[in-house]
DNA sequence: TCCTAAACTGACGAGTAGTCAATAAAGGCC
DNA sequence: GGCCTTTATTGACTACTCGTCAGTTTAGGA
């Protein structure tokens, strides 16, 4: 299986080149004061997040934190902007997987699978600013940066189906273009892992393995497109479980 | 066109037998907090619903608010709880819908898209407590509420897949359940509309139309399942917006 | 060693959720 | 109506949190 491996994460702690004490002092406390806010995050949503206790625990006053961050919503969205490169550097990895077009589409889904599995608190982060109005209290900067990151990740599936379709193994029909076959993979991931998150009556309705669900839905999805080769041609399971355990195992991917 | 008109939601105003005057007018306010609240998410989310802004508006103190909620998140809930509930009497008119069970499917579909247009506040507040940690701070009689409603909506488009399964339209494989089906169709359902929702730069993306991808996407997906008749045999999409300007016009269900 | 610029601090202002003792209204009874 | 008990209503108050900024400390060059 032929795999390839993104560049290391760079860990935070590395000093870099021409940099001050004082300068990389900042930085690690900027990464610091992330990785409290993304614990508290986890543990109580967008309402666990408190000024405060950041600053308790990272043991620096209050004050020092807003020279890090304009305000709250700041920080929500630089997790963010954590997440979604996290995502991308998977991402990239995956469509880099040496086989079928569509078997390399697998390989992305069995990414995000692992994404979500790896870092729950990228994707609540994400969930958050989702739903929140906190756009607008957010810099340009970030706002923008967020986009890019969106688009790009984007992007890198949208050159998979192209090259499905340059193959011939993939037809759209008429007024079909391949950023609506992402879009669609994009909704059933984005709504099952939601529903499966915040539904917790979900055996109950009669989903035991809402994941394996998800699977095979995306999987119909491009049969009815009639992308070859088909879900029963194909064991595209356990190629996922296969890749996830290889490819997408958590050390690869922390920062 | 068969179609079933729901009984017409029972006006607030309208009094109810054996009713006091005051318990109506207690009745009457609690109606208007929901209704101001409902305004205030709308125009800036959780964070836009605000205790003393009710109050004011309302013109009753904020300590009568408290008389009819225990916290600002069973206001919440209490208008999730008025969305499944709408949803509901929309799903269930969609089922029944007369004509094959495929199609009687699609109608589920334009109405699950009529209620997103006519009541974004409903979906957005559905969002919401999706998102926050609001669960653990409200009544268990509220949850219990939401998770029956929850429950009964998918039962009624469940009741359609199997319908459609017994008729012999549809053979599910080996080990995939109607539930199945349904959770597919919901999470692109859900998926496609917060991304519609939370992403302005969709177009730039590549998607111009996201309903009508949501739609196609959907019916691929049924394409694949093999369930007849085909996209390619109906007019789905032609079907969906004549129901959705027919049964589901806003006045049939707005409360 | 001194001096200036940068970093850091925490008390404070402003806003908001939720409480509760005091007050007002309702409704039963004579 | 007048009296009394129960229920409803009020808004000042507490507790908590975000974000600010004048005052203080530290860093590092001259």
């Amino acid at each position: 299986m032929a795999v390839s491996i993104p560049p290391p994460p760079l860990h935070a702690e590395t000093p870099r080149p021409g940099e001050s004490r004082k300068q990389r002092e900042i930085r690690l406390r900027e990464a610091r004061i992330l990785a409290v806010a993304r614990d508290q995050i986890l543990e109580g949503g967008y309402l666990g997040l408190n000024m405060d206790r950041i600053a308790a625990q990272i043991e620096y006053s209050k004050g020092t934190i807003y020279q890090h961050f304009r305000n709250k919503e700041e920080i929500l969205l630089a997790l963010v902007n954590d997440a979604l490169d996290t995502r991308q550097r998977m991402f990239r990895a995956a469509a880099g997987f040496d086989g079928p077009d569509r078997v390399r589409l697998a390989t992305v889904g069995a990414a995000a699978e692992a994404f979500v599995e790896h870092f729950p608190y990228h994707f609540k982060v994400e969930q958050i600013v989702r739903a929140s109005s906190i756009w607008e209290k957010t810099s340009p900067e970030r706002q923008q940066l967020m986009q890019t990151c969106e688009k790009s990740c984007m992007t890198t599936v949208v050159e998979v189906v192209q090259h499905g379709v340059a193959a011939g193994d993939l037809s759209l029909p008429e007024g079909v273009r391949p950023e609506e076959v992402v879009f669609g993979l994009w909704s059933v991931y984005l709504g099952a892992q939601i529903i499966s998150h915040s539904s917790d009556t979900l055996g109950e309705i009669g989903i035991d393995n809402p994941i394996r669900s998800l699977r095979t839905n995306q999987h119909r999805m491009l049969d009815g497109y009639g992308w070859r080769p088909l879900s029963s041609q194909f064991d595209y399971m356990a190629h996922m479980d296969g890749v996830k355990a290889e490819m997408f195992r958590y050390e690869l991917f922390a920062t």
